[in-house]
DNA sequence: AATGGGGTTCCAGTTACTGGAAGGTCAAGG
DNA sequence: CCTTGACCTTCCAGTAACTGGAACCCCATT
């Protein structure tokens, strides 16, 4: 199959499956005409790409994945550890996003939002609170 | 005051101030032989950046605050859309985190994490979900 | 004069694509 | 036979917000 097949079989787009080649992700066979041709196996690899990714593996990650898919002596503990560290820097994230999404939303309640210059948000990220919202 | 001071007095990085600037966001006045001088002004605008930026405004935005920050006609409605904006967004983002890590727990869980090659993750991952965790 | 700790510029690399330009290929229609 | 349109190709540049490193200058001290 051609790259716009693959792509509307994979969900990704064409551009990212040509970049999936650049860094040597999927690498399929040429037809004649230069045209990339992409076999079920390599389909059954972009899709599990797509997927990988949109579960927030890195591209490393995800090559390391592929490996150990195709290797059929892994073990499966390396790739719950994988899973798990993945996990964990999800929950970093989550928390840090957490963290400014109370402070703002602390900061927005304190604002009056009406035409008037007077502002806690602006007072805040200079410094200068007023509220206690530092300390 | 040097570079490196304003660094230290600001918590950011000599290399970020220096990326600020190229960016226009805060500009020293220049000595001599060529040193960059920041006054108390530019400390103060360093500042406020730094709390911006770790409150997860993206530069643009910043570069809004900081001039809001510098009209004392501002409305604070503005400002105050600003943070509500940037508040969605970040609950965007942990929505969308918060899923991935619920199904990456479901597959932790189903993983024997041994030395066998049998794993549901991978399994998953190259959509042949077994368990019924797929639809 | 040499040393060490500043400072300077500029270039390249990071992550994972995305957009766009310039051009080749192919099947269908007039 | 030619054109049209959809599809494909490569290559270059840009995104966000820095970060690392090289090569070099400045200044105070030993």
């Amino acid at each position: 199959m051609n790259i716009g097949q693959a792509s509307r079989a994979s969900g990704l787009p064409a551009k990212t499956i040509r970049y999936y080649e650049d860094i040597g992700l999927v690498e399929p066979a040429r037809r004649g005409n230069g045209y990339r041709a992409y076999s079920g196996a390599h389909l059954h690899n972009l899709r599990f790409l797509a997927r990988a990714r949109s579960l927030g593996f890195s591209i490393e990650d995800c090559r390391k994945l592929l490996s150990l898919y195709g290797d059929s002596h892994r073990a499966s503990a390396d790739v719950k550890k994988m899973a798990q560290a993945h996990i964990a820097s999800i929950e970093e994230k989550i928390a840090q996003l957490e963290g400014m999404k109370a402070t703002l939303a602390g900061l927005v309640a304190a604002c009056h939002g009406d035409d008037l210059p007077d502002c806690p948000i602006l007072d805040d990220l200079a410094g200068e609170a007023v509220g206690g919202i530092h300390e």
